[in-house]
DNA sequence: TTTTATTGATTGACGAGTCAATCAAACGCT
DNA sequence: AGCGTTTGATTGACTCGTCAATCAATAAAA
């Protein structure tokens, strides 16, 4: 059985695996035993390639983080006007991948595990600087405030992304809307 | 030493010391037996009263909402225009009383555990009902859309306190000014 | 004597992390 | 090609700690 380089696929599938976890706990009670379980293997051999539980959620995260900046950055690739750009950014942040029950748990654990992990709160606040610059570049030509309306459609984002998420009546195809029809707004009111 | 009628003082003394530990630990990784310690009686007569530790926990979420609910009605009693009354509203939520660490960590764990608690959710949802009836009362005789304004900025208010809350950086005074600001914002724009 | 308050001690479960042992592939040497 | 040797993969079993919950016992008020 055992082969050489096995270490990637390893480390992959229990990234995998744990944000499945959570996604079905909805929590971070999820253990490594459960984690290993569903990856296929042992726990001693997740301890073996994460060297911890922290380590194994860390990776997680990051992951789920990637994902996130490749689809904005695959988004706003197609996108050709300032505008166009400043949409892409808010319709990727409601994209249907950022409502699978797993992302949603694995988000709602970055904002808490931020408060007492300092390697999360820096993994949140990479987020954070990305999202609000990314929505800086694209405002520059089409605002009178750039950093000012980035920083309000950012919070925004976040607030309606975390009604959406949370309640199931509110539905992300609304939340998409709202956060578009402000930006209108924003960027046509002067003052 | 027992003295009767001692449940409630029991009780709010547990809640308290509920809200303090979570505060220290920044998450729900507490122990019935810190939180008793802290209360100043043993895990025993924390389980005898509360009967668990989830019962503990719902007790000190149900107190905190309940705690922003006077503050957001008092603040509102002193408002008498409906702008004041809008103002009113995003001021209590800004509010240094929602910015105590334990406070915080209560929001954020109220966020997490709605996912698997259908009685955390339901409390969620409570606050979230409040906050939008709320606000569209003040909003309707100020704005064209009072229902979608109110929608929006409540989503506003949360993603704004999320980013002060988590990010030390972001203070609450500019998150709330940038709420006023948008405020303002709609209000003004026809369409 | 019934009710309420209170706790020390205990139980039972669970879970993270470790370790020694096994297995097989690759590697190097002749 | 044949033969040790190293190295990576893998796990079952185990340790150690923690923690929620329970219980039996005590003490005082009503």
């Amino acid at each position: 059985m055992p082969k050489v380089g096995m270490e990637p696929i390893r480390r992959s599938a229990l990234v995998q695996a744990t944000i499945a976890e959570i996604g079905a706990a909805g929590n971070l009670e999820v253990t490594v035993g459960q984690i290993a379980k569903r990856a296929g293997m042992s726990t001693a051999l997740a301890h073996h390639y994460f060297g911890g539980k922290d380590q194994i959620f860390l990776a997680a995260m990051r992951h789920i983080l990637r994902e996130f900046g490749t689809e904005v950055l695959q988004a706003l690739g197609q996108a050709t006007t300032p505008f166009a750009r400043a949409s892409a950014i808010i319709q990727s942040s409601f994209a249907p991948s950022c409502f699978a029950p797993a992302t949603i748990s694995a988000w709602m654990t970055l904002y808490v595990q931020s408060q007492s992990s300092v390697e999360t709160k820096r993994l949140l606040k990479l987020y954070q600087r990305r999202l609000h610059s990314n929505l800086t570049d694209a405002l520059r030509p089409i605002s009178k405030h750039p950093e000012r309306d980035a920083h309000t459609l950012a919070a925004l984002i976040d607030g309606l992304y975390l009604r959406a998420a949370l309640s199931s009546a509110c539905d992300p195809k609304d939340a998409c809307d709202a956060a578009l029809q402000t930006l209108q707004t924003l960027i046509e009111s002067d003052q």
